[in-house]
DNA sequence: CATGAATGAGAATTCATTCAT
DNA sequence: AATGAATGAATTCTCATTCAT
């Protein structure tokens, strides 16, 4: 039953490093079928049964992977609260978009190449720290800028922005010839939210 | 070499026609796993020989789903044309989306489950055409309602709204409880289009 | 579902029983360990994948071999019966122990092999229609042979004549150095039967 | 090469006995499954690398099962001499059964399951001891008994019973339903040497 | 002495593709 | 044209055994 051991010595944690470092790698190689177990092992480094007692099968490595995207994604966006609730909201969706693609791009783009060959089952768990930390990030804007709050439909809009500018986001750093480049996307999205705001303010008021 | 036949007799062009259903039939039912050339050739009721008479490999029957939705999408947005570029802009961005769930939902989600399930290798090719649609719906809009020409960053914003919406979705309609329903959803486009424009059109006034 | 095809061609009939041909060779050469999908495919002549065509797993093998011997085991003793009830019991035990040892020999020792091997899980199914066929065998002579029906226990010794007797004569003629030669053994058998049933006569006399 | 070490302190000793100890207890549990090195050392407590510091490989240990079965045999039957030689053979039997009946019984069927789940492999070596002490019992008996001296064919009828008997035993108590019972055996098996001994007296008066 | 991390050959099973009929 | 039997490389996962610490 508890057959997969919890590593204990400092060798085995740099192991289970590996693996998922390696399973990065391998997606970013060869795409969505990049995560076979050996080919894992073998960019880790290790052989495969050593992949297999730290992690209980393919899934698992996944899984993994998914954990480090979310909690990443949490580092990232935590520390910029303070400075985004004081910035006007077009430069806060600027700023937090270059973040992002900082982000999608680290380490040669191995979360980009994720989200573009593993699309749905990339994001499967651990969505729940990310959605928290967004959802904590709003809260704090509101109270610093209490003049947003009686916006209309503030959960619809901020569901479209995140989905929407993500996906936006992922499809043009995806793209080899994007029709538009990242600045101007990155522009764009922030004119949409001011216009957004803009107007959503002078229809309630 | 040149092995594959064209279907020339119209019994042919049935075969093809139901190995293409079944794959759509397959997907919806297993996921990204239902693609096997077994299952697409059991469902569609022919051998795998039959299956591989007229395709060449897996890879074809995915490109010929792809080719059929890119059509479907043009016949399902070219006849809207004339009545959409009689609309004003929120309402025709309310009405397209509801025809595009329509179209994602149509045969028990064919469409929706690819999206879902395919990621980024469903629309890999053949997307040409679907562009080209909605370009030209874009221009006669633009034909029919003049003063919106002089938008600034049209390009992008139709990135955005294109990219960004249709994202927004499928994400809605695959989610098992969704935060926002997709009348919601629909309607906060239409806003954002609607705040986009007004916002725009004061800008460069 | 329905993965594994009935064969319904000759040929495909003919790769069937090779395969379970190639069962019992496997595990008459390799003992227990024989049984491997790729060792068994290899013997049959077929490849791993062809294997899995008639038989979902490994097991199937088994069964298909349990099978086989079970429906020889009532192909030898059927015939038998009428033969057998016209002998006086040490003869018909007798008799039964040469052919059931014929039985166990054939094909290089296929049947004693499984028996050796495999023991419990050989005889795991399919064991019904063997059970049928030795009570067939004990109800006919008892109507032929009506004096012997008021011995006592005949369950209980029914029981421990087969269990035993197959037991003593899988050992028997699986050890390399037997204490007793097989003439012995079933002459033993015989004259133990003879002495139970002249003492549960006098018993009940 | 000489890496194996015979334990020579009462920790070692003690560490020997519970990875025997283990092998039958990963028997019991999880059947022929059981006896992975990994699923014993986990059992006994200790790693992997200790159990090979003491058996240098899997088949030592079904040894030593083997070895421990064959001494609790032998300290079973060889108290029980004196007594059975003053039985009647009757008595002696049904005596002797179920004293074998415990000691398969013994530790939760410990042994009981080796033999069902291990078949021919357990009992592979350290028989002879157990071939002694019986030989001694029938010896011993026969002294006490001179009576029974002129019966023919003792040795063959020694095998049967002890071959026979203890299938039977083993095959009842394995049984989920089982068409007859222990006690219904054991008396079955006492009546059938009595006959035997009645029956083969009379033959040689 | 003891540990447990690491190994890697090998097992079962799948699946895209070919080919004889 | 159509069939479906056959293929075999590739994949996931296991397990007896070794070895550095």
């Amino acid at each position: 039953m508890a057959k997969i051991r919890k590593p204990q010595q400092s060798r085995s944690k740099q192991t289970v490093t590996s693996i998922v470092e390696a399973g990065f790698i391998a997606v970013a190689r060869d795409g969505s079928d990049g995560l076979g177990t050996r080919k894992v092992a073998d960019i880790a480094g290790v052989s495969v049964g050593t992949l297999y007692e730290y992690f209980a099968n393919k899934e698992e490595i996944l899984d993994a992977m998914n954990q480090q995207f979310a909690s990443d994604v949490v580092a990232m966006v935590q520390p910029l609260i303070p400075e985004l609730t004081r910035m006007p909201p077009r430069d806060a969706v600027r700023t937090l978009q270059f973040a992002f693609r900082d982000l999608l791009q680290r380490d040669n783009g191995r979360y980009l190449n994720c989200a573009r060959w593993l699309g749905r089952q990339f994001p499967s768990a651990h969505v729940e720290p990310v959605k928290r930390v967004l959802s904590d990030l709003a809260m704090q804007y509101l109270s610093h800028n209490p003049q947003y709050a009686r916006l209309p439909n503030i959960p619809v809009m901020a569901y479209i922005i995140i989905q929407g500018g993500i996906a936006c986001m992922v499809s043009q750093l995806s793209e080899d010839n994007p029709p538009v480049s990242f600045d101007q996307l990155a522009e764009g999205l922030a004119d949409m939210v001011g216009y957004m705001i803009e107007g959503g303010m002078k229809a309630t008021s």
